[in-house]
DNA sequence: TTAATTTGTTAATCTAGATGAATGCATAAC
DNA sequence: GTTATGCATTCATCTAGATTAACAAATTAA
């Protein structure tokens, strides 16, 4: 399954072990959303989706996808598509990895300029990798020093 | 630029603002190896590679990947490549996002089974997004608890 | 309208992991 | 041999961010 995004606004998200929530990714217009994971090795999904926005959407289940239907221009599309995804992944493993919760917020209003506006506050927190306090107290210190 | 590995293990890394390194992957036999950032966008790589061992590489360079001249059986293999790459880095995101130190070393070893002895610990800590020092203290609760 | 829920802010305290330094052990260089 | 240089371990200290809680503002429900 997989969800092209023509209006609105959509997370996708896991939950673990003791009930909390971590944003994966938002898709707003023109972005595709899907659980690569349990799509490429067809096994369950333990990632949730839900619209944050009313939103219009157009459905592939898995049969869209079978690659020996797909026309060579389809398939080309579809792997910059890929190769896209993997490299905007590429930068937020490295992101995570060393940079501090203040430096990633500023990257990801650099990022989605457009977000913060639609995104709840605590959800930009969580797709972060920090709690909605964290947030409120750097964005507390971003607007201090300005 | 990418290498497909055929003997030998590599790591690609990056070097932040305060020179620390970032182990982004490591690639041992079988596995290819390549900034897709710098590949997809065609912008200069911020991500070193180099060999962990003597390795025999196959190198492809940006010519070969001109999605135009691959065959449709080649673009679908190449689609299932980037798809299970893509799974890797989701899952590797929802871990650094939501797992403690000791879990995703933990999470490593039941991944990688056989790096752990090919891969320097500190290498091992770089890539998890720890210092040598809180690796090595895990290593040892978990040797001290069995 | 009021009462109940959800959201963001602020502050006090706690903790996982960083930093820095000392130590022991290798392997390599002389 | 001895002298480096690099790696892993251990410990003392520090800090970014988590946790807990209290409060205000905004939404929703009644």
């Amino acid at each position: 399954m997989a969800f092209y995004v023509k209006k609105g606004l959509l997370r996708s998200y896991t939950i673990d072990d003791k009930g909390k929530e971590h944003i994966f990714m938002f898709a707003s217009e023109g972005w595709i959303m899907s659980d690569i994971e349990s799509h490429e090795f067809n096994k369950p999904s333990e990632m949730f989706i839900d619209c944050l926005e009313d939103a219009e959407i157009i459905v592939f289940d898995r049969k869209c996808f079978k690659l020996a239907k797909l026309s060579p221009d389809q398939l080309k599309q579809n792997a910059h598509l890929m190769a896209r995804r993997n490299a905007v992944l590429q930068r937020r493993v490295i992101m995570l990895m060393s940079a501090s919760a203040k430096n990633r917020y500023n990257q990801f209003l650099d990022t989605y300029p457009n977000l913060p506006s639609r995104v709840p506050q605590r959800m930009i927190a969580s797709y972060l990798g920090i709690t909605p306090q964290a947030l409120s107290t750097i964005r507390g210190e971003i607007a201090r020093n300005k």
